[in-house]
DNA sequence: CTCACGATTAGA
DNA sequence: CTAATCGTGAGA
């Protein structure tokens, strides 16, 4: 826990225009979902709204590598009302519902009608933290963001958020500014009705951080 | 129109 | 371990 609090009171010192100063652009979102879902471990994911600016660290990701990867909503080519966007170039929020009533978030990546995306697993609470315990209904840190669902709660993510950009003025990405850490790279977890793809190591974390979801 | 179920979580 | 809970997508 002296880690932990260390770390947090560290990042808080960061301020909203470093962050903006270190956006990253539409562009680095027209990569391949592997390659940025290892490379957006460590960054902030800031989300401005109203009075108050929450960011979090991100720290676990899975890739979804879309037409070839049985485990993506895209794969063969599959078309829906719900996945439509992820068939636009990269940089956009492909975000849905699950067991009625949790939000899954991800990052459109790669090119126009390669749909792919990278899956925000967990992240780290850095600013903010007051509301995300508000809004999850609890107070214990440890448990505030360590999980796909739970973040996107601690955050307020719902439905409002499918199709937005992720470059935007009030929700971005912004590139980390240390990336001292080991990453753990794993096949990923929850996806075993895929057959083909399930075993494939495309879900990425930050080696020992408190806030990786658990299994 | 019906219906099975999920890239999860909380609680027993 | 299981229930929760509902939008989505496949099929009739």
């Amino acid at each position: 826990m002296t880690g932990l609090n260390k770390n947090l009171s560290k990042s808080v010192l960061m301020n909203i225009r470093e962050l903006e100063k270190q956006r990253r652009s539409k562009k680095f979102f027209l990569r391949n979902a592997e390659y940025v879902a290892k490379n957006i471990l460590g960054d902030y994911l800031v989300l401005r709204r109203f009075k108050t600016t929450l960011v979090g660290k991100i720290v676990e990701t899975e890739s979804y590598l879309g037409l070839q990867d049985d485990a993506s909503h895209s794969f063969g080519g599959k078309i829906t009302p719900r996945n439509r966007i992820m068939y636009r170039e990269g940089g956009f929020i492909y975000i849905y519902l699950i067991y009625g009533k949790f939000w899954c978030f991800n990052i459109v990546v790669s090119k126009k009608d390669n749909p792919q995306a990278v899956f925000i697993r967990a992240i780290e609470p850095i600013a903010g933290i007051e509301t995300m315990k508000r809004k999850r209904g609890l107070y214990r840190i440890e448990k505030l963001t360590n999980g796909p669902c739970r973040w996107t709660t601690a955050f307020g993510m719902n439905r409002d958020f499918l199709g937005e950009s992720i470059t935007s003025r009030n929700v971005f990405i912004s590139q980390g500014n240390s990336k001292a850490f080991t990453v753990v790279r794993t096949k990923r977890i929850g996806i075993e009705y895929a057959t083909q793809s399930k075993d494939l190591p495309l879900r990425f974390y930050i080696q020992d951080n408190p806030f990786i979801s658990q299994k």
